[in-house]
DNA sequence: ACTATACATAATGTCGACATTCGACAATCG
DNA sequence: CGATTGTCGAATGTCGACATTATGTATAGT
């Protein structure tokens, strides 16, 4: 694996995310370019490109000649991006049903059931980690590119989310349920019911996360 | 609407956008900052700015330490995003089938029948103008701003391939009968069909688009 | 008291220059 | 002669400073 070099563009894109993530820059606040130039002892220039790249994230908003800002995530706007994310795995999940081997059914059973027992012990961080394997090995057999990319994307904006809220958001039985009932789809080589079921997972989950929020 | 102040980024934006649709820029090939900068009579930071924003919106891939590069897009490629496309407004369409009314039917009825005269005249412009706005039109009721976004992100890629081939894609009649289908499909209210429809168009005229290309 | 104008402050947009790194060619060695 | 290493030019990454613009405050006018 080519190791490539790290600029500090990406030291300053993992420091705001980070921050997104501890809470430390809230939602609809402005983020002062000299404010991060002074706190990272750097210059403006990287601290904008780091911006702008997150702005095509949607993390941030971006004013013209006004600056960047913190992304509020709506009720509407979180459901939206569950929603899409649903639609795209689905369909890239649905679209690779034939190429999972048996043994790759098993370990995501094993996965399931790992989660459901990570959930019960209250082990947000290693569910969290799972969860994202899980998906990972799902989307390992899409071989749409544009798809994979945007999902993504899309990750990176709902992980933000999904760190603060998905752990509490299902049963421990109903996350073991949720997960073996796609594996079953994909073993009974029913793409359309697959698609189906991933993407109403994905709406669920929307709908849950806000009501999450909203509390 | 607000008018909002152009900055020089937008320019070099359109520049190089232009710049690739007349195939001044070829594929594969790289594109100097301090090139651009003389040639513009400005300096390298807006230009800088404005290759980040292309390379996120998947026009130009970046190499850390190398430079920015006109992103090749192979035929595998092509078809993914024409994929991508169709799952995407696909759904969209399918989502808002309920919000049609009969006026909106007719005048994309009438669109459809506009875009076979043009195809007839052989009015490139004209015809590619029309199916924008017809594929507006149906975009219109989608709510989800995620997939507007990222619909919207792939209109601004596949546009450029559009612009060269898309006229001599379909004959006249096809494109209108293709476009009435999915007309009839909103009419008969039945979004799985309308969903199935669409997205096989785009996998199709993906397919279509790069035959045209390996000519 | 309220509106509107002018001003002051501070942040973004842009610039030119320097430092670092890449890629190619030349030189050296086996 | 092929491969490796050293060198050099050029392009990117970063910097500090200046120009331009937005926002808040003070002032003036009715």
């Amino acid at each position: 694996m080519p190791i490539q070099r790290t600029t500090y563009k990406d030291h300053v894109i993992k420091y705001i995310y980070d921050g997104l993530r501890e809470n430390r820059f809230k939602a609809g606040e402005k983020i002062l370019e000299s404010h991060l130039a002074k706190e990272l002892g750097i210059s403006r220039a990287p601290i904008r490109e780091a911006m702008a790249d997150m702005v095509s994230a949607g993390l941030l908003k971006y004013r013209p000649q006004v600056g960047n800002f913190v992304a509020s995530l709506s009720a509407q706007k979180i459901i939206d991006s569950y929603v899409a994310r649903g639609v795209l795995e689905g369909f890239a999940v649905a679209q690779g049903i034939d190429n999972f081997t048996d043994e790759d059914l098993l370990r995501l059973e094993e996965m399931a059931h790992r989660m459901e027992q990570f959930a019960q012990q209250g082990q947000r961080k290693a569910l969290i980690d799972i969860g994202q394997e899980f998906h990972e090995e799902l989307f390992s057999h899409c071989t749409n590119a544009q798809v994979v990319h945007f999902t993504e994307q899309l990750s990176l904006k709902l992980h933000l989310l999904f760190y603060k809220h998905w752990a509490n958001v299902y049963t421990p039985r109903e996350i073991r349920d949720r997960h073996l009932q796609i594996i079953e789809a994909i073993r009974n080589k029913d793409p359309f019911k697959l698609e189906r079921l991933i993407r109403q997972h994905y709406i669920d989950t929307g709908h849950k996360v806000v009501d999450q929020e909203n509390r």
